[in-house]
DNA sequence: GGATCTCATGTTTTT
DNA sequence: CATGAGATCC
C-alpha cells in the first residue's frame, strides 16, 4: 500500500497495528508525528473508519495544526468530522455541547486564565477572612491546580493539617466563585468533563460509542485527570493508541506524570508495545552525547537509539567569564556559521529560564542579527490586551465579575476604593451581578440606592456604556465592538502618555484588534474562546533568517540544524530549586536531553564562570551534567585560553572562599581532558561534516600574558574591596599567580591574581 | 480619587 | 535588576 512507503519497519508496525490498545515508545526524532498521522490516515483509508469516529489529542494547538496539515497532504483533503485538538479544546467542545447537563454552568461559560484565577483566589481569601501573607494566593492557586490535575474535588481534598484544611476551604470557595462567574479555569475544562462523565453515564456512553479510535500524542505529559478521561472514553472500544517518551517528560511540575505509561501497561496488559528507535534527526555524536546524559537517570525503560548519520562534529563545550561573554560567544559562533552557509533560521539558542534571554537579545541587537523570542511575555497576557479582553468578557458574560472589576475603573472614570466598596455591598445586597447592577443604575431612575454626585455619575455612565455594548453583540463584528469600546472609554488617550511604552501598548491594542478583524465571521463567544485557548506561540511563523531564542521547555517537539545550550551551570541547569529532589533532578536531566536532541548537525554548550542573578553576580559551578558527557565526543577550549581570562577578573579569595578552590580543580581537570579530546577527535575520526573555526573565539588581550608574573614589586594596584595598595611580592604558582599586596586600610593580603581583579594604577 | 513610592517577589508554563 | 501589587501621600 502506497500509504506506507517510506516508513521503517517499526513505524509500519505502529501504523498498521490491529485494533486494541497500542503503546508507542518513540525516541526523539524517530518520526512519532509521522506515525500518528499515518495511523489516522490508515484508519480512514484502509479500515474505513469514519473520521468522526476518531479522536486525536495533542498538547499544543501547533501540534494539532501540523498534524492536520500532514493529514491533508496524505489524504488529499481534510477529513470531515475528525476530532483533533488539544485536551482542553476537545473538552471545551464536549462541555459546550453538554451545557444542559452541567450542574453549575450556563451556556457561554468563559475560560479564566491564570491571572483571572489569581484574582478569584484573592477574592476567596478575602471572603474567608484569611491573611494573604500567611496563605499566599499564588501558592494556594498552585495547590488548587495540583488538586484538579489529580482529579481531587474540594470534597475529596485531604485536610490532614491546618494548612491543608485552609487550602480545602479556599479551594471550595474558589470553586463557588467560579460558578458564580460562570467561568471555568483551564484545569476545570478537563476535570469537569471527567466529573460529567462520572455523573452521567448516558453522556459518557454517547461519547464512548462515538469515539471508536482514540490517539494521543506526548502521552508522557498527561496528568491524572487527562489519563482518567482517556480511560473513560476508551473503555468501550479499547482502541487507545498512545505515543510518548518518558525521557522527554518535562512537565511534572504541572501535574504531568510519565508513570501513566507504566499505568497504561498495567491497565492494558494486552497492549502492543512498539519502540521507535531510529533517529532521523541527529548525528551519531549528538545522539551519543544525549544518551550519555540521559542514561544516568534511574528506572528508565531502555531504548537503543541509533542513526544513519554516523560521525558528526564534536559537541563544543565552552566556558565564558560571565553571561555577557557567553552571549558574545554565541553571537560570534552564529556569525561564523552564517559564513559557512547556515542561515540564522537554522539556529536556536536555548536556556533554562526566560530571564536569560535578555542578555542574548541585547547582543543580537548589537551585532544586528535578526532573532525571535518564543514565549516571553505572552501577547494575550499583556495588561492592555487583557483590559480589552476583560471589556469583551463582561459584555459577553455579565456574570464575569473578575473582568468587571478589572475594568471598573480602567481607564480611571472616577470610581475610587470607597465607591467600589459601597457599590459591591449594594449590588450583592440587591442580589445582582456587578455588571447587571451598574446597568440598572443607569437605566432605572427610580432605583433605590445611596450613591450621589460624582460616584453616581461615574457608575451610571459606565452602566450606559455597558448597555450600549451589549446591545451591539451579534450586530457588529468583534473588531467593530472593540473599536466602539476603545473609543468610548478613551482607551487610546489613557495609554498614550508620550512614552514609547505607551506607544507600544497602543500598538498592541491595534494588533489585538487586527487579530479580531482577521476572522470577522467569529462570534464574540467564539472569539473569546479562541483567545483563551490559543497561545501566540502557536502562531510563530517560520522565519528563514531569524535565530530562535527559547526555553528548553519551549523547544520540545522542534528541531534545528544548530543548537546552542546556554547556562549549563549548577543552579540553572539543574535549576537550584530541583537540587535537593531526586525526581526533579531527573527532570532537569531530561530537559537537557530534550535540548541536545533538538539538534541535527551541531551542538554548542556554554556555561559562565560568573552569572548575575537578580542584580548581583556570583560564581557558578559548571553543570554536574557536563561531567557525564564523554570527552571524546566534545571539543572546545573550556580551559587553557579562557581560564586565565575568567579567573583574572574574578573575585577575591575571601569573597569566593572554598568555592574557588573547587573550581580550580574542575577547571584543571577539564583542561587536560579537553586536550585529550581534541587530539582524539582530530586524529582518529574522519568527520563527514567539514569542521571549521571550532575554536576561533577571540582571545582577550589579557590572555597573551602567558608566562612570567604580571605584577612587580612596588606596583600600585587597586582592588574592588580593599582599595589601593602596593604589591610586595608576586610569584607564579602552577596555573596562577600569587600576589601579596599591602593595603593601607586592610593590611597585607595574599591574593590569587586570577581572582583578585586587580587594576594596575601606573 | 489619583499619583507616587516602597516593598516583596522572581523556573519551567503546551492550555 | 525589573516588575507589579499594595500602601502612602497629595
Amino acid at each position: 500500500m502506497s500509504l506506507l512507503e517510506g516508513l521503517n519497519e517499526a513505524q509500519k508496525a505502529a501504523v498498521m497495528a490491529p485494533p486494541g490498545p497500542v503503546l508507542v515508545l518513540a525516541g526523539p526524532g524517530s518520526g512519532k508525528t509521522r506515525v500518528l498521522t499515518y495511523r489516522i490516515a490508515y484508519l480512514i483509508e484502509e479500515l474505513k473508519i469514519h473520521p468522526w469516529e476518531i479522536m486525536a489529542v495533542t498538547f499544543t494547538n501547533k501540534a494539532a495544526r501540523e498534524m492536520r496539515q500532514r493529514l491533508e497532504t496524505l489524504l488529499g483533503e481534510q477529513p470531515r468530522g475528525l476530532s483533533m485538538g488539544t485536551f482542553h479544546a476537545t473538552c471545551v467542545r464536549i462541555l459546550r455541547r453538554e451545557t444542559d447537563n452541567l450542574l453549575h454552568y450556563g451556556r457561554d461559560f468563559v475560560i479564566f486564565d491564570t491571572a483571572d484565577q489569581l484574582q478569584v483566589v484573592k477574592q476567596s481569601l478575602k471572603d474567608l477572612n484569611l491573611d494573604d501573607k500567611k496563605f499566599p494566593a499564588n501558592k494556594m492557586l498552585h495547590n488548587i491546580s495540583n488538586a484538579k490535575n489529580e482529579l481531587i474535588t474540594p470534597e475529596l481534598y485531604a485536610a490532614g493539617n491546618y494548612i491543608s484544611e485552609v487550602t480545602r476551604r479556599v479551594y471550595s470557595h474558589y470553586q463557588e466563585l467560579l460558578w458564580a462567574n460562570n467561568a471555568m479555569d483551564f484545569d476545570d475544562l478537563l476535570m469537569n468533563t471527567v466529573l460529567l462523565f462520572e455523573e452521567r453515564d448516558d453522556v459518557l456512553q454517547k461519547y464512548q460509542s462515538r469515539y471508536q479510535y482514540i490517539l494521543v500524542d506526548e502521552f508522557q505529559d498527561t496528568n491524572t485527570t487527562q489519563y482518567t478521561l482517556l480511560r473513560m472514553l476508551a473503555a468501550k472500544h479499547s482502541n487507545l493508541f498512545v505515543v510518548g517518551d518518558s525521557d522527554q517528560s518535562i512537565y511534572k511540575w504541572r501535574g504531568a506524570d510519565f508513570r501513566n505509561i507504566q499505568r497504561f501497561r498495567e491497565q492494558f496488559p494486552d497492549a502492543q508495545q512498539i519502540l521507535l528507535e531510529q533517529n532521523y534527526r541527529s548525528t551519531q555524536i549528538i545522539l551519543d552525547v544525549a544518551k550519555s546524559v540521559i542514561k544516568r537517570n534511574p528506572n528508565r525503560v531502555h531504548k537503543e537509539l541509533f542513526t544513519m548519520r554516523t560521525g558528526g562534529v564534536p559537541v563544543v563545550i565552552r566556558e565564558a567569564y560571565n553571561e555577557h561573554e557567553e552571549a558574545e560567544f554565541v553571537l560570534d559562533k552564529i556569525a561564523n556559521l552564517m559564513l559557512e552557509g547556515y542561515s540564522g533560521g537554522d539556529m536556536a539558542v536555548m536556556y533554562r529560564t526566560n530571564a536569560q534571554s535578555r542578555v542574548l537579545e541585547e547582543n543580537f541587537l548589537r551585532v544586528g542579527l535578526p532573532y525571535r523570542v518564543v514565549g516571553a511575555t505572552e501577547f494575550y497576557k499583556r495588561r492592555e490586551v487583557k483590559d480589552i479582553i476583560a471589556y469583551l468578557r463582561v459584555v459577553h458574560n455579565l456574570a464575569d465579575s473578575v473582568s468587571f472589576n478589572r475594568v471598573f475603573n480602567v481607564p480611571p472614570r472616577g470610581i475610587g476604593a470607597k465607591t467600589r466598596e459601597n457599590f459591591t455591598t449594594w449590588s450583592s445586597a440587591m442580589g445582582w451581578q456587578p455588571a447587571e447592577a451598574v446597568m440598572r443604575l443607569a437605566l432605572d431612575p427610580d432605583l433605590k440606592h445611596t450613591f450621589s454626585g460624582r460616584a453616581l455619575n461615574a457608575l451610571s455612565h459606565f452602566g450606559q456604556l455597558l448597555d450600549v455594548w451589549t446591545a451591539l453583540v451579534g450586530k457588529v463584528t468583534v473588531a467593530e465592538l472593540i473599536d466602539v469600546i476603545v473609543e468610548q472609554v478613551g482607551y487610546r488617550n489613557y495609554l498614550e502618555d508620550g512614552t514609547t511604552e505607551g506607544e507600544e501598548r497602543w500598538a498592541n491594542v491595534l494588533e489585538f484588534r487586527g487579530a479580531a478583524a482577521e476572522n470577522p465571521e467569529l462570534t464574540l463567544a467564539e472569539f473569546l474562546e479562541q483567545v483563551a485557548l490559543v497561545s501566540e506561540t502557536d502562531n510563530l511563523e517560520e522565519s528563514a533568517n531569524a535565530t530562535t531564542l527559547l526555553t528548553l521547555h519551549a523547544a520540545k517537539g522542534l528541531e534545528f540544524p544548530i543548537v546552542f545550550l546556554t547556562g549549563l551551570e549548577d543552579g540553572l541547569l539543574p535549576h537550584s530549586r530541583s537540587l535537593d529532589d531526586g525526581e526533579e533532578l531527573a527532570e532537569e536531566r531530561r530537559l537537557l536531553y530534550v535540548g541536545i536532541t533538538r539538534a541535527m548537525d551541531r551542538v554548542y554548550i556554554s556555561h559562565a564562570f560568573r552569572r548575575s542573578f537578580y542584580g548581583d553576580s556570583s560564581v557558578s559551578t559548571p553543570s554536574r551534567f557536563l561531567s557525564d558527557i564523554p570527552l571524546e565526543l566534545t571539543e572546545g577550549n573550556t580551559a587553557s585560553i579562557r581560564r586565565r581570562n575568567s579567573i583574572s577578573r574574578a573575585s577575591t579569595w575571601s569573597e569566593s572562599g572554598i568555592r574557588s578552590e573547587g573550581w580550580h580543580q574542575t577547571r584543571r581537570r577539564s583542561w587536560e581532558e579537553s586536550q585529550e579530546s581534541q587530539s582524539a577527535a582530530l586524529g582518529q575520526k574522519p568527520l563527514p561534516v567539514p569542521r571549521t573555526e571550532l575554536d576561533d573565539y577571540q582571545e582577550d588581550p589579557l590572555d597573551k600574558r602567558k608566562s612570567g608574573p604580571q605584577y612587580q614589586t612596588g606596583q600600585r594596584v587597586r582592588h574592588a574591596r580593599f582599595g589601593e595598595g602596593t604589591v610586595i611580592e608576586s610569584k607564579v604558582t602552577g596555573n596562577d599567580e600569587e600576589v601579596t599586596v599591602a593595603f593601607p586600610g586592610d593590611g597585607i593580603k595574599r591574593l590569587a591574581a586570577s581572582f583578585a581583579n586587580l587594576e594596575l594604577l601606573d
